[in-house]
DNA sequence: TATAACTTTTAGAATATTCTAAACGTAGCG
DNA sequence: CGCTACGTTTAGAATATTCTAAAAGTTATA
């Protein structure tokens, strides 16, 4: 084993590491790493002698790296395997990865609030014994409600997007 | 059950949802969301009524949630029980916990990324076959180098605290 | 030091996730 | 068409995580 391979080897492990701190799939972490230290775009069984696992394992996560937008899929002239190549730019992994989600997770915490309240207002279950509960949690929603808005507001910040 | 019963059990399935869509136990997330919305300090009991889990999972996730910097430990003079309150402040949330976290993994990155400048020029293995994989692999560790010093930077940049 | 009221550790059960092999579907090409 | 070279789906095996009950540890107080 030559040294770029030894390298290669320890970068791919990180990457799945990473991955996996991040509550994601280990392979998916691997997979961006292999495509990002190569030269040439990989089908999938360069993939699969590269990570060692079954081509299940490869499709199924290289359909979810596409999803983040991790990686791009390219096209040879007269081959009909699919190629995939790491999206390497920081901006465009962060928009449509990361800034993302985060998006989407505010978005569903904006409507669980909004549900909460209404169930407050109209719903049809008793009052609760101690008024005072119910003040301390609208109180809570409220606040919870401002810290949303504020991190919303923070990601879509122009001054953020160019820092990048 | 009482409107705001109806109100906390959904907020803390929420809670539990999104610990888990980031890779955290689903726990974590609902015991910060049921300390969020309680006005006392509660005891691990209440917690394992509130939960409906065993007091040894509400345990090992109170202390993991206490390390993360999510809740806090409060005592009550003469009484032996241990109480928790969740941390609100979002400045500290933030610092002790995610920027926290990000930072740790950056760092990793740096020293992996060394790791591999040291393989590739003292490292005992032969030098590869092809030299522009060897080229193209060491501008990679560049271009990683500069995308991990460029979000250090963001992350611990003072417009970005500030804005919170 | 003994006791009581707690919390924490631990071994293994329950559950969820990840992975594989095999079956299936599809497109290009003779 | 039918064959071949792919990618994808799926049922269930392998593995990892989460959870519980029971045992052990800890601390305040008498």
């Amino acid at each position: 084993m030559d040294k770029l391979q030894q390298a290669s080897r320890e970068l791919i492990e990180a990457g799945g590491r990473t991955a996996q701190s991040f509550g994601l799939n280990r392979l998916l972490g691997q997979i961006y790493m292999f495509l990002y230290i190569r030269r040439e775009a990989s089908s999938l069984d360069d993939l699969v002698e590269g990570m060692g696992v079954s081509k299940a394992s490869i499709s199924i996560a290289c359909r979810q790296l596409l999803a983040l937008g991790a990686i791009k899929r390219v096209w040879r002239k007269g081959d009909r395997k699919d190629y995939y190549e790491a999206e390497t730019d920081l901006r465009s992994l962060l928009n449509n990865g990361i800034l993302r989600e985060l998006d989407k997770k505010l978005d569903s915490a904006r409507t669980q609030i909004e549900r909460c309240r209404e169930i407050l207002t109209d719903g049809d279950g008793a009052d609760p014994e101690n008024p005072q509960d119910l003040t301390f949690f609208s109180e809570r929603l409220d606040e919870a409600d401002r810290y949303q808005k504020k991190i919303s507001g923070l990601l879509n910040n122009p001054i953020l997007k160019k820092l990048l």
